[in-house]
RNA sequence: GGGAGCGUAGCUCAGCUGGUAGAGCAGCGGCCUUUUAAGCCGUUGGUCGUGGGUUCGAUCCCCACCGCUCCCA
């Protein structure tokens, strides 16, 4: 589509390309700079590469700035020599001396150019000045120089030589505001990482939780496994799926919609403590808590019930507030929240009672209560608006971490009943602030119950349940599986948590959006 | 799915009950050796999201559509 714009740019009278007939017919996007070009057709005509192939390993912005720590302002460090690569930004022109901040990976740092001589150093030679005429707020350079500081202070490198690394041909966005429009950023992603504050830092903490789970399984001997994105049947979960199609084996597939089914699997393979950490796709809404591809955690333990997942969740949480908020307590959408371990546990029937003000199983009180509350009824099965009163009424109120513990039966296809009790379930959800942040229960192992279980789904013909049965899957319950327990954590939710964001694009690189759009309607 | 708001220069935003558009930053031409949102003088740049309607005349009013944001389901 930029495509097609850029061509209309390239034939219109304000054309940006100087040499129209060598680059019109290329696929520039609208918001290459005429002036930049310009500039980098003075770079070629002088005999310098605006692209050249290689780069020198750099010092990092921070590096630099710790070689100023023991300077003087005003002074420099004429014994060491430092190269620093990255982003200029903010060129401020003196005529006689330039100030430049480079930003790299580390940071930022400022540099600059100073022409005539001091005592202990000659200054920065002409040619450097002749360059940087040549380049723009936002092209990457590699400087060379010595440490030193400011009048005021500011650690900075006086620069010996400079060389252009990349010329950008499109400008930067506004250095004070960055990039506002939301849609512009996530479209530019590769932008807003470096335009706006605190965009990269989500990302840094992002892997950062990754990485703190990983450490906690791998110490507890858990194995990290792949299992298979390409199902022949989606299940594990009740979401509509995305179809695709293999070619060779002309064959529908699905992308998975959990990777469940396949780590159990893997329990009566004899695996016992397996976790994945990767990608599933649920072909529904697009919305601030939902993109169609999100990232779940799942860890399943053998000789495990869902009490000791629950003593898991807590470690995980536990060791993530060490690392991320080692007060305990942060603020998420205006609530305080304690996240130091352990966390409330109630049942899921007792909130029922407390906070609907009835009995789960009563569907005379249910729906009369549903008609209070303006919650639609019709169609639906008894239990699922008893759960529908409970999403309403109880989740929200759970601000400080809590579980739920001891789901009704009828919600809880792929978990065990109570031994002691046959109408719960043993399953439990991990709330913070109002927020469902995990699911796990004891694992059905019985391969009987569990044929009669997918049967039952299959037969609704609901959207959101799978096409067939899994024959395979109950063939390995044949064969025995452990007793088990099973943990399933959104990664994406944990990341809003711990970095205070409301939508779940601002924690995805990349979030799935609609089509870029001149606006002409649409021909149907 | 429902409600509210938004879409104007590369970026951030103004634009009064309707008279075909402005600022700051960026760019370009100057001046400037201590800035860090540098400053000063001058200046280029717009299909006012798209399409239709009302009107002598629409960025503004109406309708539809596209996209984004927030709230609700």
């Amino acid at each position: 589509m930029n495509f097609a714009r850029g061509h209309s740019r390239a034939s219109s009278s304000r054309s940006v390309l100087p040499h129209e007939s060598r680059y019109s017919p290329l696929p520039m996007s609208d918001l290459v700079h005429p002036d930049r070009l310009r500039k980098l057709e003075t770079l070629r005509q002088e005999g310098v590469d605006p692209f050249p192939a290689r780069s020198i390993e750099p010092s990092t912005t921070n590096e630099v700035r710790s070689a100023t720590t023991s300077l003087e302002p005003g002074t420099l460090d004429t014994q060491v020599s430092l190269t620093v690569s990255g982003r200029m930004r903010s060129p401020r022109s003196f005529g006689k001396l330039i100030f430049i901040v480079v930003h790299d990976r580390a940071g930022k740092v400022q540099i600059a150019l100073e022409r005539g001589a001091r005592e202990s150093w000659p200054g920065t030679p002409e040619k450097v000045f002749q360059l940087f005429e040549r380049l723009d707020d936002g092209d990457q350079i590699q400087a060379t120089g010595r440490p030193g500081r400011t009048r005021k202070g500011e650690p900075t490198l006086f620069v010996d030589s400079l060389e252009l690394l990349a010329k950008a041909l499109a400008p930067p966005p506004e250095k004070w505001h960055g990039l506002q429009d939301t849609d512009t950023r996530f479209r530019r992603r590769y932008v807003d990482l470096w335009a706006n504050d605190g965009v990269r830092e989500v990302f840094e903490t992002r892997a950062k939780i990754i990485t703190t789970i990983r450490h906690l399984l791998d110490s507890e001997k858990y194995l990290e496994v792949e299992t298979p994105m390409l199902h022949p049947i989606a299940g594990g979960a009740t979401a509509r799926p995305f179809t695709t199609h293999h070619n060779a084996l002309d064959r529908d597939l699905y992308l998975r919609i959990a990777p469940e089914l396949y780590l159990k699997r893997l329990l009566v393979g004899g695996l016992e403590r397996v976790y994945e950490v990767g990608r599933v796709f649920r072909n529904e809404g697009i919305d601030t808590r939902h993109n169609p591809e999100f990232t779940m955690i799942e860890i399943y333990r053998a000789h495990a019930d869902y009490r000791h997942m629950m003593d898991l969740v807590e470690r995980i949480f536990g060791e993530l507030q060490k690392a991320l908020v080692p007060a305990g307590i942060m603020k998420f959408r205006d609530l305080d929240v304690d996240l130091r371990p352990p966390y409330r546990r109630e049942k899921y029937l007792d909130l029922f009672q407390k906070y609907v003000g009835g009995d789960f199983f009563d569907e005379t009180f249910c729906k009369k209560k549903a008609a209070e509350l303006r919650i639609p009824i019709a169609g639906k099965p008894p239990e699922k608006l008893a759960n529908d009163l409970f999403e309403e009424c109880v989740e929200g109120r759970l601000e400080q971490p809590t579980f739920i513990i001891d789901y009704p039966v009828p919600i809880c296809p792929l978990a065990k009943q109570k031994p002691d009790d046959r109408k719960v379930a043993e399953r439990f959800e991990f709330f913070v602030a109002g927020m469902e942040f995990a699911n796990a229960f004891s694992e059905l192992n019985d391969p009987i119950d569990q044929a009669a279980r997918f049967e039952a789904q299959v037969a609704t013909h609901d959207e959101e349940a799978p096409a067939a049965v899994d024959v395979d899957y109950v063939q390995a319950l044949e064969y025995g599986m452990p007793p088990a327990g099973g943990l399933g954590i959104g990664i994406d939710r944990l990341v809003m948590l711990f970095t205070g964001k409301n939508s779940i694009r601002e924690v995805v690189l990349f979030p799935l959006l609609r089509e870029e759009n001149t606006g002409a309607p649409q021909s149907k």
